[in-house]
DNA sequence: AATCTATGCGTTGAAAGACTAGGCTTAGGC
DNA sequence: GCCTAAGCCTAGTCTTTCAACGCATAGATT
């Protein structure tokens, strides 16, 4: 957990929650994450496609092949129903176990 | 991350945290972060005692035998001044990683 | 035409961390 | 004498992240 990284088990979140408002793909992703954070969060290209494989896999999100807007071939992501269900979910686990951290954070 | 269960990554920072008022024993360290987060976080010993010999290998908690109040024999651990310092790194690193992960969640 | 750079997708292997499932000891209560 | 809870710990497994690669191509530069 150094400068510019992530926090573990939270990827997932963060990318479902990118996914959220349309389709869009993976190399953007990453890039949507960085700046949005305001450069607080770097999510590396070895992190991302494995983490896009195994969404792929549990059926979180489904995958097309397209052309961006710079006109290259690309891989265009897109929230499942499931994934918006799962997108909920590790909302809520994320929050409880934030306020637990923040409990003890405070109050030790 | 599921019912009860740790953000990966954050469990020496809680630890590290919750000896700061004092030296107290492994056992007890658990409880207190259960009781402490009323009870949103369980830690569980396979987790805790594997990381309290990691943090006595980087020298950020001394260990030492003595009696618990219960008439045990007991391991208490105690902050070093190293121990000190990186605590205050970790919460900086979590707390502006969590600005950037609020940052997308709000955001995205 | 050839070269370079940025974009874009991906894998592999290593390392770290957390958990399951066990084992061991002993104090105090019955 | 036995049981339960407190208390310490390890071994093995699983998951996740990352560094370090490889590959292709569009557009700009030379």
């Amino acid at each position: 957990m150094a400068k510019n990284e992530m926090l573990p088990g939270t990827l997932s979140m963060l990318i479902l929650r990118v996914l959220q408002p349309g389709p869009i793909h993976g190399y953007a992703i990453a890039q949507r994450i960085h700046t949005l954070s305001r450069e607080l969060l770097q999510v590396e290209e070895g992190s991302l496609y494995p983490a896009l494989q195994r969404m792929l896999l549990k059926g979180w999100v489904k995958a097309e092949w397209g052309i961006s807007e710079t006109n290259r071939k690309v891989r265009f992501y897109k929230l499942t129903a499931e994934g918006r269900r799962r997108l909920q979910s590790e909302i809520e686990d994320f929050d409880r176990i934030l306020h637990g951290i923040q409990a003890v954070m405070s109050k030790a």
